[in-house]
DNA sequence: TTGTATGCGTTATCAT
DNA sequence: ATGATAACGCATACAA
C-alpha cells in the first residue's frame, strides 16, 4: 500500500513522520551511518507508509555519483551495436548503474554533441565507439577532466584511455588464408573503406607494403583489408589493386553496386571476402540477381555471423565477433575505472572466432580440405 | 582552449571571474533572465576560458525535470528492440534528452527493479514494453505519480496510459487469408503463446469462439493466433486444433522442436505462418534439416520481415512491423505528455504492412494468383 | 538590469 | 547513537 497522492516524499517527511531528524532518517534509508534497531524499523517503517523512494539526483549533487554509463553508439539498429549494448547491459544489471544511450551515426559532430549531453548530465564514465580516429578533442577533454572513458571497436591516435576491440587483423589474415588454401588465388575483398587520413586504397597499400602503417588506428575495415593483403603476402600470391571493392559508404545500395562491379568483371573473383554485415547481405543479392550459385560459381566468406548463415544452403562460412564479451568487457573495464583503478590505458583486442561451412569450393590442383 | 585542470568550473567560479553575482551568471548561461550585451559577453568569455558546462542534475533538481525518458525494452538485442530504441532515438535527438535504457528480458520482476531504478533517477518519463499485462502495480504506481507512461507492443489491463502497438490481429487475419486463398486448409501456425491469465490454447480458442475475450490486452502472439482462427472463421475453414503450435518459451531450440512436431506428423500442414522472427529461423533450419523445400514442400508466410527474407530463394513473403515508427510515435506521445498534454490515454495502433513473395504456392483447385 | 537570499533532497561534518 | 547545520550547483522570488 503506497503511491500515495501525487507529492513525492522525501527524507524530510520520513523524518519527521518517524520523529527523528533528517540526519538520522538518512542514516538507515541511505544504508551509511550509525542507528539503533529501535529508530531503524520506525524509519522504515514510516518511509513504507509514504512509499518514500530516494530522489538520486539530489544524492548524485553530492556524492559527486551519479552511478550513470554514458554510451555513445554508431547505430543501435545494427546486431553489431545491439550486441554490444546487451553486454554492458547484462554486466550492469543488479548493480544500480543506469545506461545513457546516445547514437552518434558515425558522425563527429552528432557523437561531439552526444558526448557534451552525457557530460553535462554527469555520467560517471564513458564508451564510446569514436566516428573519427584522429580529431576527437571532444574525448581528450573528457578523459583530462578524469572521466573513464572506454573506447570500442576502434581507437583513437594518441587517447589515453581503455579500448575493447577485435582483433581484426589476424581474423582476417587467417579466413583469407583459408579461402587462399582452398586453392582461390582470385578473392575479392568487399569492404568500406571510408575515412582514412592518409588517402584512398593505393595510397593504403603502398603504406602497409612500406611498413608505415599503424594497425592500431585504423577503422576496422582498413584492418580487415590489411589481413587480406597479409594472407596474400604469407602466400606468395600476388595482390590485385582490382580486387579491393570499396563501397566508400555504409549503404546497402553501394554495397551492391561494389559487388556488381566486381562479379561483372572479365576476369571475376573465384571467390568474396565479405568484411561486414551489410555487405554480405548485399553479397547475396547480387548473387541471386546475376543467377550465380554460392560455391559452385563463387566461394564466401564473410565477416560477423548473421542467423541467416546458419541455415543458408549451403551454410556460409563466417567470423564471428564476440559482440556480447566485447560489451562486458568494456563495462567491467568502466566499473573498475569507476572504482578507482589506476594503472595505465588497457586495449583489450578479444579473439573472433571462423567457423568454415559449406561456402567455400576447393578449386585449382592442390586444394586442401 | 578549455578542459583546464580536474576541478570542473561552476556557475559561482564563472560569476567571480566575471565579477558578477551568481544570479548574473545564471541567467546569461541559463539563457533565462534579462541581462545587458555587455555583461553577457563578459560572462560568456569568462564560461569558455574556465571551461564551464552545466550540471543537469543541480538544474534538474530544482526544476523538476531531469529530461531523460526512460525506457524498458524486453531484450535490447533483438531487431524489433532495437528498432524500437532507433526510432525513438530518432525523435529524442536534437532535444536535449537523453534515454536511459533498461532491459527486463521480459520478467516482471526485472522489469520492476528497472522501473525502481527509472523512477528512482526521476525521467520525465516511461517507455516500457509490459512483461505482465495482469500484475503490474508498479506500472500503476509510476502513472499515479503523474510520471507520464507509455506501454510499447502491448498494454496492461485496466492500466490508464497511452500505448503504441501494431494491429497484430489484423495482419495476422490478413495474411493467413493469402494462405487460404492459395488454396491452403492445412495452414500450421507457430507461436510463442506464453503467459495467459485464461489458460492454455484450448481455453483460449473456448473463449475466442465464445466471444469472451478482450483482443487489447493480450500479448502478441495470442492475438496473432486470434487472427489466424479468425481467418478460418471468415473463410470457414475448420480451426484445427493440432495445427497450433505452441512453442512456450521464448528460444530458438524449443521453437524448432515445435516445427517438428508440426512438419513430422502424419498430415502435416501445407503451409506455416510464423508468428515471430526467431520462430521464423526455427522453420527455416528444421526445413533444411529435414530435406524439405519452399515452397514446393511447405508454402511459409512470416510475421516479421528480416534482410535474409528479401535474398533467400525464394524471397519469403512476410509480415513487416513498422518498428521505426512505433518507436517514433512513442517518443512523441512522451514529449507531448511532457509538454502538458492532458487529454485521456491513447493507444495508437500502426498497421503493418504484408509483402508478398515467392514462398507462397498455389494448390488446389480454385487458386488465386 | 542586477544582486540577495532561499530552496531543491540529499550526504557529510560536526557537535552532543 | 543522534541531531543541528552546512554543503552540492543551480534556479527563482523578490528587493534594489
Amino acid at each position: 500500500m503506497r503511491g500515495k497522492r501525487s507529492q513525492r516524499a522525501t527524507i524530510t517527511s520520513v523524518a519527521r513522520l518517524a520523529g527523528v531528524s533528517t540526519a538520522t532518517a538518512g542514516r538507515v534509508l541511505g544504508g551509511y551511518g550509525y542507528s539503533s534497531q529501535e529508530v531503524r524499523a520506525r524509519v522504515k517503517e514510516s518511509a513504507e507508509a509514504l512509499g518514500y523512494r530516494p530522489n538520486r539526483l539530489a544524492r548524485s549533487l553530492i556524492t559527486g555519483k551519479t552511478k550513470t554509463i554514458g554510451v555513445v553508439a554508431g547505430d543501435i539498429q545494427s546486431p553489431f551495436y545491439a550486441g554490444l549494448l546487451r553486454g554492458i547491459d547484462d554486466i550492469v544489471r543488479g548493480t544500480d548503474f543506469g545506461i545513457l544511450l546516445t547514437n552518434s551515426d558515425e558522425q563527429l559532430d552528432r557523437e561531439v554533441e552526444a558526448v557534451r549531453l552525457l557530460v553535462e548530465k554527469q555520467v560517471d564514465a564513458l564508451i564510446v565507439a569514436p566516428s573519427d580516429l584522429v580529431v576527437a578533442g571532444h574525448l581528450h577533454d573528457v578523459v583530462a577532466t578524469g572521466c573513464p572513458v572506454v573506447q570500442i571497436d576502434r581507437v583513437v591516435k594518441g587517447l589515453r584511455a581503455d579500448a575493447v576491440m577485435v582483433d581484426n587483423v589476424t581474423a582476417s589474415r587467417g579466413c583469407t588464408r583459408e579461402l587462399i588454401q582452398s586453392g582461390h588465388h582470385r578473392i575479392g575483398i568487399l569492404a568500406e573503406l571510408e575515412r582514412w587520413e592518409g588517402g584512398d586504397v593505393d595510397d593504403f597499400i603502398d603504406a602497409v607494403t612500406g611498413g608505415s602503417v599503424s594497425q592500431t588506428s585504423l577503422f576496422p575495415s582498413w584492418q580487415r583489408l590489411f589481413g587480406y593483403w597479409r594472407a596474400h603476402s604469407d602466400a606468395g600470391v600476388p595482390f590485385d589493386r582490382s580486387l579491393v571493392a570499396r563501397v566508400g559508404a555504409y549503404s546497402g545500395d553501394a554495397a551492391e553496386e561494389a559487388v556488381r562491379g566486381l562479379l561483372e568483371s572479365p576476369d571475376r573473383p573465384t571467390a568474396i571476402f565479405s568484411t561486414d554485415g551489410l555487405m554480405s547481405s548485399a553479397v547475396m543479392v547480387v548473387v541471386n540477381e546475376i543467377g550465380m550459385s554460392v560455391p559452385d560459381d563463387l566461394s564466401l566468406v564473410c565477416f560477423d555471423d548473421l542467423d541467416w548463415m546458419t541455415f543458408h544452403q549451403p551454410p556460409i562460412s563466417a567470423v564471428v565477433q564476440p559482440v556480447n564479451e566485447m560489451g562486458k568487457a568494456a563495462a567491467k573495464l568502466v566499473l573498475e575505472r569507476i572504482d578507482g583503478l589506476q594503472d595505465e590505458p588497457r586495449h583489450i583486442a578479444l579473439a573472433p572466432d571462423f567457423i568454415r561451412r559449406g561456402s567455400i569450393l576447393a578449386v585449382g590442383d592442390g586444394a586442401s580440405a
